[in-house]
RNA sequence: GCCCACGUAGCUCAGUCGGUAGAGCACUUCCUUGGUAAGGAAGAGGUCAUCGGUUCAAUUCCGAUCGUGGGCUCCA
């Protein structure tokens, strides 16, 4: 019998015999409701089993509770395990593949040979309920891969013996709750009573290691929390995102609209949905110009040779549309690039002629995949903020840093969030390596200037060239693309572009292809979502409202109305006959920033009563003052960034 | 493109186990002139997504197509 040894638990020293386990341990330090909650064990950067035993080099242990970002992650891990149990019970004949935690939940995914109905998962969750109450242990046994392998094998779990052939260790871990057993890394929850807040959520296909060559395997989508009280709010939380759902606000404010006799995926945009969107192209133009941008446009359709030549008929066909006059095939625009290169090159360029910036709100057409469409955030037809920099190679960086400067100003007027990404070179790609590499690394460079942090998303960068990717999130968190830069090194040199330098020779310039919002429907969408449909006063199609008591203010409405608009100011006057209490809540509905009320006494005064979209009462105002404040508010985002901006 | 679910009035949704449909809101007209989130009455409005099949009879059952939603794959 060795001797016992000491170890640290929440600050105090106890003393545990050799072979012990970390619940053992814990269990001397902690209180009996602390280790209640205990779903793990943490020595240094470890997590262990709570059964699992007590590493030689551990001085000291703690605990982690259900509610922590990593015991949540094993609540829904082990959540996961108990699913797969059930449906094995319930259907012995599926196989078992792969079952993760993910953001909110998790999945796992079966092979079988019907797909699971809403009823299915219904009878899945009452078994898994069950398994809670039977307060099953989880028992992680190592064995070696020859002995997991036999055993899977036995079973006729085949995607386990594949994973346990592609792992070539020596040894695996098993873990077992009930009759079930998954090759497993762990860690997990103690036992499956732990596991009190969870809700299958969806069916959905997936593609065995997510490659459509595969058999597609059913997945089931469930969300786990610590307790039932924090899996209320999570579905609360959903119900809430729903109400922001961009597509639902899209109808309620009469901002755009889908047809089906127009096809899946094209905007249908309506006056006031239409004027959001001129109004931020109108300011995305203002601020170009400002950034030494120069405007040019071109066609919508070009020769099927010219896309040849890009080499998007060789590596972007199957998104394109393409039609045919005179016997001459074209290819409808699915970028822009292409118009600009010849721009470009029809006057021969001087060194000191760059960099040359040119920017096109272009519409472009892409035929993405019937099942990707998505309201306004996944189209067919869209409008791209696009600009194509022709530089000197020693300017790349400088441009790169511009545009990255240019997305933040943009994004801190909207007070977005977002997280950027550097995509490397894709397996389908052109170009020599030493570009990619040059390339790569002036994108890093910049963002690492700008003090923004990135991640690196290996192998997804453009044909062309690699790139950085801006995202922001939608209502329900989910990442959306905006803004981009990607470098390209092939097209200039397929389009022999060049400047004649201060050598008198000539040189090849670099492009970078960029977009600040991205897509203005995608943005749109996220915008709708950001803002919950109430946009700020700069971007809101009605910003004032003139609302009457009774018909008797007619006259004194219609004159603060024409006041309102020689201002430049958005306004418009709500003279039904209804009360006042019910246009105010429609003026709320339609989420209108500003409500002048107008009743006998402000036609005495001639002014106005002014209720903000808040609900705040700021009380009588002459109709001056009332310009003044909505102008001052349409004005309030720019002085953030010392910018001004006016719609007009 | 693939898997699952869905498609009834402008919107949100009932309903028909096969016998051509209903509510609320919105809309039109009338009454009401009412001070900060819904005043009242009447009226109008639907080839039940489209096309085919089964049936005496299809909005309902079956199939295809189009579209929508949740995912997978792919992308702004």
């Amino acid at each position: 019998m060795q001797p016992a040894r000491q170890i640290e638990v929440a600050g105090q020293q106890v003393s545990v015999e050799a072979g012990a386990t970390c619940a053992d341990a814990l269990k001397l330090g902690l209180s009996g409701k602390q280790f209640k909650n205990a779903v793990l064990a943490r020595c240094n950067d470890t997590l262990l089993d709570l059964a699992a035993p007590i590493p030689a080099d551990c001085a000291e242990l703690s605990a982690v509770s259900a509610d922590t970002p990593e015991g949540l992650v094993v609540i829904r891990h082990s959540t996961a395990h108990l699913m797969a149990e059930a449906v094995k019970k319930l259907f012995p004949a599926a196989k078992v593949t792969i079952g993760p935690a993910v953001e909110n939940g998790f999945y796992y995914d079966f092979d079988f040979e019907r797909p699971f109905t809403p009823e299915d998962l219904e009878a899945i969750e009452a078994e898994m309920v069950r398994s809670v109450g039977a307060d099953k242990p989880f028992a992680c046994e190592v064995m070696t891969s020859a002995e997991a392998r036999e055993r899977f094998a036995a079973q006729g779990e085949t995607y386990k013996v594949e994973l346990i052939d592609d792992l070539a260790v020596p040894t695996v871990s098993v873990y077992t709750q009930g009759a079930f057993s998954d090759l497993c890394r762990g860690p997990h929850v103690p036992r499956t009573g732990l596991l009190k807040a969870f809700k299958l959520t969806s069916v959905a296909g997936a593609y065995w290691r997510g490659d459509e060559k595969n058999p597609q395997l059913q997945r089931i989508y469930g969300t786990a929390w610590a307790s039932p009280k924090e899996l209320k709010q999570y579905l609360d939380r959903l119900e809430e995102a729903k109400k922001r759902d961009h597509r639902k606000l899209g109808v309620a404010l009469d901002l755009f609209s889908f047809h089906e006799d127009v096809g899946g995926g094209m905007v249908l945009w309506h006056p006031n949905g239409a004027l959001v969107r001129a109004i931020l192209e109108d300011f995305e133009r203002k601020e170009h110009l400002k950034r030494g941008y120069q405007f040019v446009q071109g066609p919508l359709i070009l020769k099927r040779e010219l896309w040849e030549k890009s080499g998007h008929y060789d590596n972007y066909r199957e998104n394109m549309y393409f039609t045919e006059i005179d016997e001459q095939a074209y290819g409808i625009k699915p970028m822009n690039c292409l118009s600009h290169m010849l721009i470009y090159k029809s006057r021969l360029k001087s060194y000191r002629d760059l960099p040359q910036r040119y920017f096109e709100l272009g519409v472009v057409h892409r035929h993405e995949k019937s099942g990707v469409l998505h309201g306004l955030l996944r189209v067919r037809s869209f409008t791209q903020d696009d600009a194509h920099i022709l530089c000197r190679p020693d300017q790349l960086r400088e441009e790169i840093i511009g545009v990255i400067r240019f997305v933040r100003d943009v994004m801190d007027i909207f007070c977005f969030d977002f997280e950027a990404e550097i995509s490397t070179r894709p397996e389908k790609s052109i170009g020599a390596d030493e570009d990619w590499e040059r390339a790569t690394d002036a994108l890093k460079d910049a963002l690492e200037h700008m003090g923004m942090p990135y991640g690196i998303n290996a192998g997804d960068g453009a044909f062309y060239g690699p790139k950085i990717d801006i995202k922001i999130k939608d209502a329900l968190e989910r990442r959306w693309q905006c803004a981009t830069v990607q470098c390209d090194f092939t097209l200039p040199e397929r389009f022999d572009l060049s400047y004649v330098g201060e050598d008198g020779a000539r040189h090849r310039p670099v492009m970078l292809h960029r977009v600040i919002l991205g897509s203005i429907e995608r943005f749109m969408g996220v915008l709708i979502e950001h803002f919950s449909g109430a946009f700020p006063v700069w971007l809101a199609p009605t910003q004032a409202r003139i609302l009457t008591v009774t018909d008797a203010q007619n006259g004194h409405a219609e004159k603060v109305l024409r006041f309102l608009q020689e201002q430049g100011i958005r306004a418009e006057a709500d003279l039904r006959n209804e009360k006042l209490g019910y246009k105010v809540r429609e003026a709320q509905l339609d989420r209108i920033p500003y409500m002048l009320i107008v009743g006998d006494k402000e036609v005495e005064a001639d002014g106005v009563n002014v209720r903000v979209r808040g609900g705040a009462d700021v009380g009588f105002v002459p109709l001056v003052e009332a310009a003044r404040i909505v102008r001052e508010a349409a004005q309030e985002p720019f002085k953030r960034g010392g910018m001004s901006y006016s719609f007009s």
